[in-house]
DNA sequence: TTGTAGGCGTTATCAG
DNA sequence: CTGATAACGCCTACAA
């Protein structure tokens, strides 16, 4: 069916003008050898002069790849973390001659038939596809992609499969990290706030907080941990429920949304950071600095670029490909101070 | 080229299961009226069976439309002003079954074919695109996708065509209201410091202060007036120049990242907002909050969704619609103080 | 109501 | 080295 207004320039136009096949076309358009170069050159000529640029659609459809990498994700783009991941993507992918198919189509199956992740891919023919931030609930969800020939890579989920891998930080150092450098100051009283087992990564800081603080002789009740959410507003939550508490810790790792929002909510209620209560976050998102913000930074940037290339190596490998450990990072700002 | 691994199953895998022909598949697809309701359930059984969905590749190349809108962005995805807008695309466009391409391929063409925005839309068969955060400097690039027949709408930037629109903020007024806040608090002497006129947004803004300034009988010196940039390191050069001036104004008007820049900066130098300056901000950006920053908020969200909703009328009429305009808002915070 | 056949724009196979 | 021709998977006149 023809649509209005005017048609873009095809091969057969080319083709045409140039007086040779399609096929010839076809060929110094993929930079075939087995070409003369003199009709390479008229070939080109001809391209050049009418803008041509093969139709990626058709292309896809006939050489049942895209050039395309779908992108999913459990919160929206904007999520605090993840948007900081994303870039390394792009970078990554973009220079590689990839476009970033976003899947935003939530509408329910009309037709009555399951559309999880493997159809979406199939139905856009992408060569892969990253995910972020989804959580222990949603695995099963992922069972048909994985055992498929779809190359999947996720940031943040141990997932594995014949054609899939992942990319996460060393979570449990960087819980270490953090306790090692309070007990450095003196404290001895931990307290913690995070996402709880809902995410690997929440889940390897608590152990990496509960092995260090045991090793180290420290001491951290059950009534200074806190697991729940992500989000600021927690952080609110995780205040009020220490002031019903007899005794406070001195310090407390948390990460850096809940982290913030203890700031702000000790402020409100007249007490300082760090003078009445340490803290080290997970993490370094943006924000973190404007409050300046003692946390262990995630290598974000480069996880987007890592999971990238790994994506990419199973595309071109049809295997899966050993996951990275990103290495963490203390950054030490002024929401820490030295018990004397 | 067959690939290994399973394939996915066509339109023709059913009608054969179905005894069918695929162009009855086809029309139990698209929900065709003219078709015999026991055979368009016998059908939907086998697809479901199945768990057929059609490959969207080779529909968009029959169909010439792909129900994929292109995301172009001169900025990465992570900038703060437009990171908040996108959710409201994707929210809108998702719901009617739309996925977004975000234009990721930065590759210099090899050919020496010029690949605009044109050729990228064309050559992935968008049903439409959205341009966000470009400036005055590219706009020459515009030209051909504006004479095309891909349906466009561009997010703060004024261009039009047949098959064009745009939604922006009132600018103007925004400004307006920032000057006559300032006015009422007994401020006389404003200072700006803003993108200048590579933005649309910015110049109107500037239109809108300037007038509003004079209206009033207020003061603002040339010196007070920096226009160069959005980022948060100019905020500190601007306060670098104005520690080089004899008198200062009372207060000053500032892009929200700049606003936040000077905060800083002030601070670092033992001044204090608004003890020492009031400072008005515009966008109400994320972070705004966080320094208690009184400013002008635009609509981020809802522009997104008034861009995606613009683009589906184009899209569906086949005709340019109407730009829209949006409504600002005053947002009362702590960075300013009464002039006594 | 259903099926046949041609087309969407490319790539790929295999003769010439 | 070059050119027909058959895929790729779906849609849509047009016939039956």
């Amino acid at each position: 069916m023809a649509k209005q207004g005017t048609r873009a320039t095809t091969i057969d136009d080319i083709a045409k003008k140039a007086n040779v096949s399609k096929a010839t076309v076809s060929k110094v358009i993929n930079g075939y050898s087995g070409i003369n170069e003199k009709t390479r050159q008229a070939v080109l000529k001809v391209m050049r002069e009418y803008n041509y640029w093969p139709n990626t659609t058709a292309r896809s459809l006939s050489m049942q790849q895209s050039y395309l990498v779908g992108l999913f994700m459990a919160s929206e783009l904007n999520n605090s973390f993840f948007r900081e991941v994303i870039p390394g993507i792009e970078k990554t992918l973009g220079a590689q001659g990839y476009d970033i198919l976003y899947f935003a189509d939530k509408r329910p199956g009309n037709t009555g038939v399951s559309f999880g992740y493997l159809e979406k891919c199939r139905d856009r023919r992408v060569d892969g596809a990253i995910f972020l931030s989804y959580i222990r609930d949603e695995l099963a969800e992922f069972e048909p992609i994985l055992a498929s020939d779809i190359p999947t890579v996720f940031v943040d989920m141990t997932l594995e499969g014949p054609l899939t891998s992942y990319v996460i930080s060393d979570n449990y150092k960087s819980a270490k990290l953090a306790v090692e450098y309070l007990h450095s100051l003196g404290h001895r009283k931990i307290g913690y706030a995070d996402g709880g087992t809902k995410s690997v990564p929440a889940e390897k800081r608590y152990q990496g907080l509960m092995d260090t603080v045991r090793d180290l002789g420290m001491e951290c009740r059950p009534e200074w941990i806190f697991q729940y959410s992500f989000d600021e507003e927690y952080g609110y939550d995780v205040v009020n429920k220490l002031q019903q508490l007899d005794e406070w810790p001195t310090a407390v790792v948390a990460q850096d949304n809940v982290a913030i929002g203890m700031i702000r909510a000790l402020r409100e209620i007249g007490k300082s950071v760090p003078d009445d209560l340490s803290i080290v976050g997970f993490d370094d998102i943006e924000i973190s600095s404007h409050y300046n913000l003692t946390t262990v930074r995630q290598q974000k940037y480069e996880m987007g670029v890592a999971a990238s290339k790994l994506l990419m190596k199973i595309i071109l490998n049809h295997k899966a490909s050993k996951p990275k450990l990103m290495d963490t990072e203390l950054i030490i700002r002024g929401s820490c101070k030295p018990i004397t």
